[in-house]
RNA sequence: CGGGACGUGGCUCAGCCUGGUAGAGCACUCGCUUGGGGUGCGAGGGGUCGGCAGUUCAAAUCUGCCCGUCCCGACCA
């Protein structure tokens, strides 16, 4: 039996002025957790009850299509060097050294060590596929934790990788994933959207996140309410409207323009009197790629070209040069590749390098030409379109693409924006987006690492393939994140009962009151026996004070022993509506538990 | 890593500009009181004012350096 006057819960009357987001200032307020550090936090025991209800669905899930394992969270530096990622991860991977000098790291994913296991012990086609889980503490030094445990340096992962002969295995054990996470997430209670996303610079042909809306949330989100379509916005794409062209002036031909002080968009529409548009914006970057033999990086100059009222989607960007980050050119190296300086960039009279390998990815670039130029798709078949004319106060009219300017790469490089046309066929719905929490990811990862790490096994024919690998994580605190931003109030916040520390609290109004006590301690002891979580708030403090601390800590469900059980009455309130309905004493157990069951069911019948 | 803010008892904050006894509310302890939405009264305990150095007769207060935390951006699951 669990009595809140011997249980450490320890609750606060305000937030802590740091705290922003409801999640983060209701967890700690509701004594779930307590900061340590920056991202670094303490789990209390209401906390660390929760996430083990989370773990637990987690593990039940999984368990049908995988096997659980448990690796170590501090490794060794080797397989990290093997994949190259010792280098490639940077600053966001914990690293200390052991008595001996060696290098060692905190587990921020599990890539390596999985295939580690598969290179060292799977042999044969007949022994795929696998499916290899663990639920594990990541450590990654976030370069800024933020919002209680939204963003944090040390987390709890449950992170799978499957092992498969092709492509055909994958998608299987992908799609046994989608179901999984889709029954977890459905369990837990969460409204969660499954996206395309962006499967990062790592390659991979399928990627979906598993996201819950909220005002909290990091990502954005492009969705269609008429098709069901939802991608983040790193990877999401619409159809645009075409564009009515400006009339030509003159010949027709590329004119030089004076055009004193306009050197932002907004400017130089105004003084066409021109859409933004019809203008061609430039972003000029130094993107990364990879690393010369002596562990130089190698920075490549890039000019990206788009229409005037878009936005580079740098992510798209990276995808495609296949770089590891880009960053804004500075000004000397403007005057270098481009002759002129920011604000009046434009693509005409550049000498673009050439794609070597096409249709290869990542592509790779001549010698020739002195940068890569991207256009975004949205300028192919545009025409007298207006851009920088790489000259201090001088733009240019007329300038046609194809026509008046070649390029490197043309690809799809900007952001969506809300209003756009769905992309799906013959779909006539408006893109809406909305900001949003990453519980879960699934992705396609390929034989990066089964391939650079030596992973091999034969096939039926006896030849030697490198398995290909899917890996697929959730975020434990972000469920409980997540089920907290969508379900609070002023007072508090509620849990689904699957993940809530306890199902029920029974308040005894007035502990003095030896009556009241009895019930409480008999109705407690009967919820209890019929299988559910109860805590029983014995404590000697007024009713006011029980109820504000019922409201906070997330429990679903409160029944009020008081006054009325001298009629055999107790009050049953429900959090999520604040609603209270009179029961008879000897009947509240049994309602309870069918009230229980009924959501559980409900949660658990996707 | 760039920009900004902050650091005073467990929490929320005042005091700092203009140097001189360290404060309030909540929380905590004890007593009485009250007993259905954070009761009321009284008496208490608790603070190297983030750290170090400097200026000064004297520093929470002024100066410098460092550390830490939060927010925006960059980055990232």
């Amino acid at each position: 039996m669990h009595r809140w006057s011997k249980l450490f819960i320890p609750t606060l009357r305000e937030a802590p002025a740091d705290a922003e987001v409801a999640s983060h200032k209701f967890l700690i307020r509701a004594g779930y957790i307590r900061q340590l550090g920056a991202g670094i936090y303490n789990y209390l025991f209401l906390g660390q009850r929760s996430l083990n209800k989370i773990i637990a669905i987690v593990r039940e899930e999984m368990d049908k299509i995988g096997q659980e394992f448990y690796l170590p969270a501090i490794l060794p530096k080797e397989p990290w060097a093997e994949s190259g990622r010792w280098t490639t991860m940077g600053d966001n991977m914990f690293r200390l050294k052991d008595r001996k000098g060696a290098d060692l790291c905190l587990g921020m994913t599990h890539e390596e060590v999985m295939t580690t296991i598969a290179r060292g012990e799977l042999r044969s086609y007949k022994q795929l596929p696998q499916i290899w889980y663990q639920i594990q503490t990541k450590f990654r030094d976030e370069p800024r934790p933020k919002a209680g445990l939204l963003r944090v340096r040390q987390f709890i992962m449950k992170d799978a990788y499957s092992f498969d002969i092709n492509e055909a295995g994958l998608d299987e054990s992908f799609n046994r994933h989608d179901v999984a996470y889709r029954t977890i997430f459905t369990r837990c209670g969460l409204k969660f959207v499954a996206v395309e996303a962006d499967s990062g610079a790592m390659g991979g042909s399928q990627s979906q996140e598993f996201m819950v809306y909220t005002d909290a949330g990091e990502d954005l989100i492009a969705s269609c309410p008429v098709c069901g379509y939802a991608a983040n916005l790193e990877k999401a794409t619409s159809r645009l409207d075409p564009v009515e062209e400006i009339e030509p002036t003159s010949d027709g031909n590329p004119e030089l323009v004076h055009t004193p002080g306009c050197a932002a968009i907004a400017d130089v529409a105004a003084f066409f009197k021109i859409s933004p548009a019809s203008d061609i914006k430039c972003v000029a970057y130094m993107a990364e790629r990879g690393f010369t033999g002596e562990g130089h990086e190698i920075w490549l100059p890039v000019a990206a070209f788009l229409r005037g009222d878009h936005q580079v989607n740098e992510t798209k960007l990276l995808g495609l040069l296949g770089a590891s980050q880009v960053r804004p050119m500075h000004l000397e190296e403007l005057e270098k590749y481009f002759h002129g300086p920011a604000g009046y960039l434009g693509p005409v009279g550049l000498k673009p390098k050439q794609v070597t390998n096409p249709g290869s990815s990542p592509p790779a670039f001549s010698e020739t030409g002195e940068l890569v130029v991207v256009i975004d798709r949205s300028l192919e078949g545009r025409k007298n379109m207006v851009c920088g004319a790489n000259k201090l106060d001088y733009h240019q009219r007329n300038v046609t693409p194809g026509r008046d300017f070649t390029w490197t790469l043309i690809a799809d490089i900007r952001s969506v924006n809300e209003g756009e046309n769905c992309p799906k066929d013959g779909c006539a719905g408006k893109l809406v987006v909305g900001t949003a929490v990453e519980v879960g990811h699934i992705f396609k990862l390929g034989d990066k690492y089964t391939q650079s790490m030596g992973a091999r096994v034969l096939d039926e024919n006896g030849k030697e393939v490198a398995p290909i690998m899917g890996c697929y994580g959730i975020g434990i605190e972000r469920i409980l994140t997540a089920a907290i931003e969508q379900s609070n109030d002023a007072n508090g916040f509620w849990l689904p009962v699957s993940i809530a520390p306890f199902s029920v609290v029974i308040t005894i109004t007035n502990s003095a009151d030896t009556a009241l006590r009895a019930a409480g301690e008999k109705l407690a002891a009967d919820l209890e026996s019929a299988g559910l979580d109860v805590l029983l708030d014995d404590r000697d403090e007024r009713a006011g004070v029980k109820f504000k601390d019922a409201d906070l800590v997330g429990i679903p469900y409160r029944i009020n022993v008081g006054k009325k059980v001298a009629a055999g009455q107790v009050e049953l309130v429900t959090r999520a509506t604040s609603t209270s309905e009179d029961v008879a004493l000897s009947e509240v157990a049994e309602l309870v538990k069918k009230r229980v069951q009924e959501e559980l069911l409900l949660e658990a019948s996707f």
